[in-house]
DNA sequence: TCCTAAGCGAGACGGTACGTCTTGTCTTCCA
DNA sequence: TGGAAGACAAGACGTACCGTCTCGCTTAGGA
């Protein structure tokens, strides 16, 4: 039989990621401290440790909520496209209209352990994602594991670092041009791996 | 007239950078405090602070002889080359050579602050070489500004994060395959760069 | 409503001024150390700051202690003797006993800073009781307050360096004698006074 | 074969002792530290430890200067007055305008440790000349040796603590004042002294 | 509706590391 | 080659956080 569980806890919690986020906002990711959290979201310092560990935790649970509707839309995506991408990569799109919206946020992490942090998150969802869509276009048949390992990571190195790029010159390029390129880029990468893993194996 | 620098300087810097790395090797970057540094060196903590403001510093200065020997070697190897290089980026060869031969320490200093850190000093290393490469295949007269810029991005990131995944998978690939990969990449991305470049100014 | 205080704030405090106690009667006041006390006491360093700023201000919460039940006593004293107390500053014998009972302590700060701490100590408790003596006896009314004021400094002087000089060389005198010289010394002073103030003032 | 000694030593010495007041007017004894010393007196840091083994030994040094010069006054003003001085203790005045001259430089020491040096110093001066008083007023005949060590450190801690609160009040008596108290006080110490041993000892 | 378990704030506590400061020794370089 | 300059080892200082803990108060949810 479960327990009914104490609807303070979600408000805690909640107020704890606001504090950071606000914090975060003010004086950078690694200018926050625990005692910082605690104080703006009147949480009393245990409290803080019987709900997360430690300060990136909070801020791992805050990207989770992202995470999860990030991969909900992708999802959604992936399937409306099928059965034939028009584009490769479709949820790239709202990747970057995810970093577009939480600009500031993101810009108050870069360079600091938040944004590795934030980075690492990112990476892993695009991981899963690239990894997925070149199974799909059946480029596994013609490529060995190894080198459609190396692929996926090529491709969201090159994007991780495009949208990092970005982020500090919004004024340059709009959402649309940013897709644009990434895919004309990511479309040649694809078709040169194709091309030589045929050859490789005819 | 300068003075005459006292050559304990060097020998105490020496011995500091020597300590670090040997903690890292031991214990990962960030368990390696500055007691721990000092000590290890037999060095007094004040003495630490004369020379360095930080741990990272150190780690910075040692990384600075890598850097400086690197882009040497780097740029020797792009006068050999001319006036046609074969394949795009001959130093990725180097570089490859360079982390694996120090893969040890690279290993130590994945996923923590040190990665971080020397992840940035390659990338800034990378950043200069390929935005001069590029300019030199005279991809700028065809490109704009951003586009090179970006690309420039794409391919910095795709390469690092190569060098990560490859860090941690040595026994799949030698230096040579990983080499052949990434120039494979490389050049589709080039070329489909300048394809789009010279149709979008005829 | 006054908040209930933490109990354990007491007996941090009494472990710190009793590791200090210790301390001192091993290696003398000016050998010790905040570390030397935390350790002694099995204190955290930073629990130390919060209670105390400094070694001193451990020890002149220390002697607080003796103040408080010094002044009480004298207190009890002062009424007891009234109306007409038969000799001067009965309070002395107090003292002097005091000091005979923690004769150990007082030797091992002798000539050390905490010396000086404690004379300070002792110093501003007798400045107190003699010169509210001599408004007792109603010198007041025969002396100017500059000469009042100077006639209490010299009595202090004099008291605390007889007790200083005591203290180095207790097998020449007992409790008993040192209050019989005091008492006839201080007793010359304060009748000479007492005429040439009638005198200017008849 | 004495060694002529190297003139610089004694500039040396000088610029440190210069240094050491003037830092002293400006910070307060407690706050100079010996690095402070060296700048200020353009000396290496070593070259003050040839010289002085601690601050404090420079300070005292600088005070011997005083010290002597006090004392041949003092000596001075002694032998003039016998046989029958007609006021005990004329070093007093002597004392008295010398703090009055130099009082921004004790009020710098008040409080502070070099305060307390000097104090000792000025007690020890004092010591010798009052204990050679009180001989040569044959009250040693009628006093115990032990009795009359008390009467002087009675009278040496009434003069030094008048001094001390006449530094930090001079507005209130001039030196004339001063010293016309303190003789009132210690003649009648030296009377009842004198009385008393007499009874004891008829 | 009460009452009991839990969530919670407050903050004391033992620790660890920090960067600064001062001391006294020891090495290097220069005149 | 002797002494000034200053690099050095040592270690205390006061500060900032950390993660654990103890303490009462409040409050939600089951009896």
């Amino acid at each position: 039989m479960t327990k009914k569980p104490d609807r303070r806890i979600n408000r805690t919690r909640q107020a704890l990621q606001s504090a950071l986020i606000e914090l975060i906002l003010e004086k950078g990711y690694d200018a926050v401290s625990v005692q910082d959290i605690v104080t703006r979201a009147n949480i009393g310092r245990s409290t803080f440790y019987t709900h997360y560990s430690s300060r990136d935790a909070v801020f791992s649970d805050s990207f989770k909520s992202l995470e999860i509707s990030l991969n909900m839309a992708l999802q959604q995506d992936l399937e409306n496209s099928r059965p034939a991408p028009s584009y490769p990569l479709p949820y790239i799109e709202l990747l970057l209209h995810h970093i577009d919206k939480n600009r500031p946020l993101y810009r108050a992490l870069a360079g600091q352990s938040g944004g590795a942090l934030a980075a690492k998150h990112i990476r892993k969802i695009l991981l899963g994602l690239v990894s997925r869509d070149i199974s799909t276009r059946n480029l596994g048949v013609v490529l060995s594991k190894t080198t459609s390992d190396a692929l996926t990571h090529y491709l969201v190195g090159a994007i991780t670092d495009i949208l990092t790029w970005w982020l500090d010159h919004k004024t340059k390029w709009q959402v649309a041009e940013v897709h644009s390129f990434l895919t004309m880029m990511i479309t040649s990468n694809l078709e040169s791996a194709t091309k030589t893993g045929k050859r490789l194996r005819p």
